[in-house]
DNA sequence: TCTAGTTGTCTATTGCTATAGACGACTAGA
DNA sequence: TCTAGTCGTCTATAGCAATAGACAACTAGA
């Protein structure tokens, strides 16, 4: 691996040196594309590196270890247990689970908890509903081999979607909840991306660790009439995902 | 405002409890759609709010004040300096300059430095030359009325864009100068999205705090013969800009 | 079997982080 | 003019973060 790529320290930045120093290390095994990814170079090589003492490093690796991005082995040495970055697409016309085709054995989409409430302004707006009018929200965690890569916010009409959370439930796809509801297709009409550190709620669900990032996409999809059919929020684990944006080539 | 919604604080994760609240309060500073979006509550509350003590929370103040998103009064109290965030839109035929029409009345990009050199094999291959040819690297920064909001390094065919680089910086704009190669119309294949903090460079560039999160646009233009003529990795500054993905009508 | 290289553990010290309480300085409204 | 509310400053204390040095435990290769 080439990690000579080492990003300077910030000391009195808030920030411990070895929160920094994990957090480099992490966004290489990420990052994948090196050399030999396998092995972490050795603490006092990276000590020296990062211009710390020794121990600042091992506290940054005990971390993580602990969040099972490295193993280490007394003797030989700390190495990385690979867990390359996804690539998530989003397109027009791109259902949730296709985004990771080909990339995952296993995709699987969770129902955390579902309500009935009523909707605040910004959601009744994005499904053109009348203010205060009454939406399902479902809370949902989208796993990739078993290993937690997203939580989304959805919200529906609940006139419209009544029973659209037990649905979801029993197949654990929108795309065939919605069926259920004569709502054949529907397209993404548009995305908002942003990034911020994850919440509390975020953390605990994704099993990330304090100070993650969370790339956001707030997301409007029209069924084939034209009228707004969803509206969510989804925060991906930055260190695990990442987003693409295919030019589409016609309009099919 | 509404600060109910504040985020519990993690301890002895790493990262300072003043560093927490700062992010939190620039959080809400970014975000807009606040209902009176001047003035933070008293120190006293925020302190119990957080469950941390009045002196924990000054210092996430004094911090927000000298990057300039906070404004404290003595006896008056303390007040955001309004600094909405800014929406770009990607689309596939989006020009850069384009992506914040309306939004910022001056909008300028600005040649920070440029090299000819040899491509490395990623950068090779999204502009489909032979692994090591010689392209042009420009770094570029990109500012909405006077405020750095994007990092961009670019590169370009060498052989085929000799020059681009002076031709940039007397216009500014990466279309004027394509144009003058021949290059009339281009139009954005795809995009790769992620987020990660921000590195030393670009938070002097950017001059942001350390920690900052960047969201990083990994983008190919192709020329409307199809062939790649630009890739380019641009880092936004995730407090201060917004990504928006909009679904095309139709191929024009 | 020995040795170099590497991770694991221990003790001690310094400085920043966070808490606690008190009081001063300033503003706005009664 | 007075008072409540708010920000500004000071002192003191406990705990985590980071440094420093030493040595034990383990692995792989000579």
């Amino acid at each position: 691996m080439r990690t000579e790529t080492a990003e300077p320290i910030e000391r009195r930045s808030g920030v411990a040196l070895w929160r920094q120093i994990a957090d480099q290390i992490r966004g290489l095994a990420g990052s994948g594309a090196e050399g030999a990814p396998g092995r972490l170079p050795p603490e006092t090589v990276l000590a020296a590196r990062f211009g710390v003492n020794r121990h600042t490093v091992r506290s940054a690796i005990a971390q993580l270890v602990q969040e099972g991005v490295l193993r280490a082995e007394q003797g030989r040495g700390t190495f990385f247990e690979t867990q390359p970055r996804l690539t998530y697409a989003i397109a027009t016309r791109t259902r949730f689970s296709a985004g990771l085709e080909g990339q995952a054995t296993e995709r699987r989409s969770r129902l955390l908890a579902h309500a009935t409430e009523a909707a605040t302004s910004a959601v009744a707006e994005a499904l053109a509903l009348a203010p205060g009018a009454r939406v399902v929200r479902l809370e949902t965690l989208g796993e990739a081999d078993g290993r937690p890569v997203s939580r989304a916010t959805s919200f529906f009409d609940a006139a419209r979607f009544a029973g659209v959370a037990e649905r979801f439930a029993e197949s654990g796809s929108i795309t065939v909840a919605l069926r259920t509801f004569g709502v054949g297709d529907y397209v993404r009409r548009s995305t908002v991306i942003s990034a911020r550190h994850a919440g509390s709620a975020d953390l605990a669900d994704m099993r990330l660790s304090p100070g993650a990032i969370v790339l956001v996409t707030m997301a409007v999809n029209d069924g084939l009439d034209g009228r707004p059919v969803q509206y969510s929020e989804t925060r991906f684990a930055a260190d695990r995902v990442e987003l693409k944006v295919e030019a589409e080539t016609a309009q099919s």
